[in-house]
DNA sequence: CACTGACTCGTTTTT
DNA sequence: CGAGTCAGTG
């Protein structure tokens, strides 16, 4: 996470900025100058240099600034040099600042720490130096997720394998998984493995795995999974890298993966002393045969293993993520000076592969560790950081801590209900232009939504109002289909044996080479084991091909041999230049009359621009897919509008945090698939969402929602029920009237014992209670609270659902999903907006309903009643 | 070979 | 509802 270069607002003493130069005034008598700014817990955590320490850094405590300073630390105390720390981090946002921060503590003394950076530059890197020890070049190309894809449908094409049945994206998602997990082809649970394509899953894994070292290419997770490979089949390469890095700090530790875990691992371990085998320290010997097979992600890794210990006996487990204790503690590591930063109830990635279990046993894991909590809360006012709180407290998994502030409880959090969802951004839009003329700044508000689609209704409501805005997030500056193009084309150029690449662009623009000449490439290209180029070389001189499509193919051949030839007197950002003109590339969408065809083009000018950076094509190419960032505008005033994923690690004065319903936020599909676990992780997305605000957080919810086009009636969430109502206030929306007057809808139960009962009152709560009965009155597929038709069933827990959702220990935590409707064709219907009608389609729960009055609508069973 | 109409399927996202 | 994919046609 990155906390934000200002400073906070309330001007805590412990927060002056170590302005003047650190290096400077190297140690005054009280300390080093850079400590003052530090409280205890903090300065603790910056001054414990030897053995391992976790820093439970809880949302606004000061996490990156403890990073920072104790890199300072490690070197002005001279116990490292620069290129002896390794700093990972997860995102180049987050490097980025670490290494700006650092930069401005130590002012010009340190040129650059060469080991800061993301996990994946970092394996990159390593990797590259390497490359010939895993099978690779060291110019190898980075894939990204399409090349991916696209290199999988060829294989499943090969297998025979129906993609419609079997998506390659499917099998991209679980090889990426494995490969989260450190799992090699050959350590794949065969039961696992055979999930995917008949029985087929593994033996593609691995010839996938074949295909990229053909290609001279590596997945994102290869840059760890081969560097952990790399480690392991080469101690002595590994005892190189355990000797250099004196001091290992990761930052966001609670989104480690299962593989990023193991690789901090080999390299946390002191490099062994002469007269200690190797083997007690790496496996090495995962290769051998007795390993193959089930072999379980964790105990396989093995570090740290007494030569004597029989990895052979390590029971298959069914399910090869939980890892007993006792395997854990017999790897225990020899110490090492590595220093953990996160915060467990912000661990939101647990679907892409994180393991909240490696900072919850990071005990475990590093035996004598040093746990130091930063619970002193720099950011929020009293009210939010008590909500945010009491919400997380509701989690069972936790290392707990308790956020605290010296603040003044400040404004309470509000909840607004209103009818439906466009009500709701009229109402967000309007307490947005409220708080403009009241002097805020636009930057200091932020939109924070559970799921993308919900941002739309809010573009267009500040389109209409005028109000600028942006939207943080979207697709990756390099994931854009213009710039993987003109990537496409330099890679080429750099590397002729590319075919990921030249297939990308063989026929963009329009050449008249289209499936049917790519595909005789193939074969030729196959039959001969030459690449694609190679072969249309070839192909070009036979008349194998129709003469448009050989002319074709023969200009395109010699473009490239021109601009090869250019590329040696040309500087390379110039080279790029032609190739996208003189390939026609820039022209295509001159003429392209679509709306975001000129934001393209300016993208293609902004790639140009930043290779600038880069000494020549080949550095470039590199780093591109690594490195590369979006961002570019945050100059002018405007709203930000983003997921709650993404803004983790910002903060704003304002927060607006709409959309918070049951099946939305929690996520339904998260609670079917995760269960318990998922509830976890929503609710601390909950608290991430929450602990954004400095000044004013304010939550929403709508009785109304269209979801897939179809209007559903929703249900506050289960979050705002588990708020406390001393720092809750319930207010009316000021949409206006969407729906029967005044719009407003209290929150159901807050589940702290003083007072609740006024929320009982308010008409809003008894609107929303209506719906509530009304929607569980039947339907099993919108049944989602499962509450009672009394009121009284809310002083206790969630009441149960007869009908039989998932229940854990009185908690409702999914509700069962694709029944049956229980309505019929011709079934003639009530509904409360639409009126009388009869049932013409049934689709699962969806219905198409004749309306008398309005016409065809397609609503979900749940929203109408039988008559 | 390119274009168009039918069809499906709907989180979160980094690198 | 609407973006993206796919098969069938001009």
């Amino acid at each position: 996470m990155t906390e934000p270069s200002k400073l906070p607002h309330h001007g805590v003493p412990e927060h002056q900025p170590a302005a003047g130069g650190i290096a400077a005034r190297a140690r005054a008598a009280a300390g080093p100058q850079y400590l003052n700014g530090l409280n205890p817990e903090q300065r603790e955590a910056v001054e414990t240099l030897d053995g391992p320490v976790l820093v439970l850094a809880g949302a606004g405590t000061g996490k990156t600034r403890v990073l920072t300073t104790r890199i300072a630390h490690i070197l002005s105390q001279g116990r490292a040099r620069p290129h002896e720390i390794l700093s990972v981090t997860f995102t180049n946002k987050a490097a980025r600042e670490m290494k700006l921060r650092l930069g401005q503590m130590l002012g010009q003394a340190v040129e650059g720490m060469p080991w800061l950076g993301t996990f994946h530059s970092i394996g990159g890197r390593i990797l590259r130096i390497h490359a010939e020890l895993v099978q690779l070049k060291s110019n190898f190309t980075v894939l990204d997720v399409d090349d991916q894809v696209r290199l999988l449908k060829q294989l499943l094409q090969a297998e025979n394998i129906d993609d419609k049945r079997w998506p390659a994206r499917m099998l991209a998602g679980l090889i990426d998984g494995w490969k989260n997990r450190g799992l090699t082809p050959a350590q794949v649970p065969s039961g696992e493995a055979a999930i995917f394509g008949n029985g087929k899953g593994g033996k593609l894994y691995a010839s996938y795995q074949e295909r990229l070292k053909i290609l001279n290419a590596a997945d994102f997770g290869d840059l760890l999974l081969e560097n952990i490979r790399l480690f392991r089949e080469n101690p002595d390469v590994l005892r190189q890298y355990q000797n250099r890095f004196k001091f290992i700090l990761v930052d966001e530790y609670q989104d480690t993966n299962v593989a990023q875990y193991l690789w901090l691992r080999l390299l946390s371990q002191a490099p062994s002393r002469p007269g200690v085998p190797l083997s007690a320290i790496i496996p090495g010997d995962l290769t051998s045969p007795r390993l193959r097979g089930d072999v379980d992600a964790r105990s396989a890794s093995g570090e740290g293993d007494p030569p004597q210990t029989e990895i052979a006996e390590t029971t298959p487990h069914p399910d090869p993520l939980p890892v007993k204790d006792a395997e854990r503690e017999k790897a225990a590591p020899i110490p090492k000076n590595i220093c953990c930063v996160g915060d467990d109830d912000q661990s939101i990635y647990g679907w892409r592969g994180a393991e909240v279990d490696n900072i919850l046993r990071f005990e475990h894991d590093f035996p004598g560790a040093k746990v130091i909590r930063l619970e002193r809360n720099y950011r929020s006012t009293g009210h939010i950081l008590a909500a945010a709180s009491h919400l997380i407290a509701h989690n069972e998994g936790r290392l707990g801590k308790t956020l605290r502030t010296e603040d003044v409880d400040g404004e309470k959090v509000t909840v607004t209900g209103s009818w439906d969802s466009e009500e709701e951004a009229r109402a967000i839009g309007e307490e947005i232009e409220e708080l403009q003329r009241s002097g805020e700044n636009l930057n200091e508000v932020a939109i924070l939504v559970r799921a993308s689609f919900q941002m739309r209704e809010f573009e267009d409501r500040f389109v209409t109002l005028g109000l600028p805005y942006r939207v943080i997030g979207g697709p990756r500056f390099y994931e854009r289909a213009e710039i993987r193009d003109a990537l496409a084309y330099l890679r080429v150029i750099n590397s002729p044996a590319d075919d990921l690449a030249f297939e990308r662009i063989v026929n963009v623009p329009k050449r008249g080479l289209g499936d049917a000449t790519v595909q005789m490439l193939h074969d030729h290209a196959r039959k001969r084991r030459m690449p694609l180029f190679e072969a249309a070389r070839a192909v070009v001189e036979t008349d194998e091909l129709k003469p448009k499509a050989r002319g074709a193919l023969r200009d395109l051949l010699l473009q490239f041999d021109r601009w090869r030839a250019q590329r040696e007197v040309t500087a390379h950002t110039e080279l790029a230049e032609i190739v996208l003109d003189e390939s026609g590339y820039t022209e295509m969408w001159q003429k392209d009359r679509s709306a975001d065809a000129a934001g393209r083009l300016d993208n293609l000018k902004e790639l140009v621009r930043s290779m600038e950076e880069f000494e020549n094509l080949q550095g470039f190419l590199e780093h591109i897919s690594l490195v590369m960032d979006r961002d570019g505008d945050a100059s002018d005033e405007a709203v930000s509008l983003m997921t709650l994923h993404s803004a983790k690690g910002l903060e704003f004065d304002n927060v607006f945090l709409p959309g918070w319903e049951e099946g939305l936020f929690p996520s339904q599909r998260t609670l079917d698939e995760q269960g318990r676990a998922g509830l976890e992780e929503e609710r601390r997305l909950a608290h991430v969402g929450l602990t954004r605000a400095r000044r004013r957080a304010k939550l929403y919810f709508a009785t109304n929602r269209r979801i897939h086009g179809t209007w559903s009636t929703t249900i506050p969430s289960r979050f705002l029920d588990e708020l406390p109502s001393a720092n809750v206030e319930i207010t009316e929306s000021k949409g206006g009237s969407g729906w029967g007057g005044a719009g407003g809808y209290g929150p159901s139960r807050f589940d702290n014992v003083e007072s609740f009962g006024s929320s009982y009152t308010t008409p809003g709560w008894q609107r929303a209670q209506a719906n509530r009965n009304r929607s569980q009155g039947g339907r099993s597929g919108q049944a989602r609270g499962g509450f009672e038709e009394s009121q009284s069933s809310f002083s206790g827990g969630f009441s149960r659902n007869k009908r039989g959702p998932l229940v854990i220990e009185g908690e409702l935590v999914a509700k069962s999903t694709g029944t049956v409707s229980e309505f019929s064709l011709d079934d003639r219907v009530f509904h409360q907006k639409f009126g009388y009608g009869n049932v013409v389609k049934i689709d699962g729960n969806k219905l198409t309903i004749a309306f008398e009055k309005a016409g065809e609508k397609k609503v979900v069973d749940s929203f109408v009643e039988r008559v």
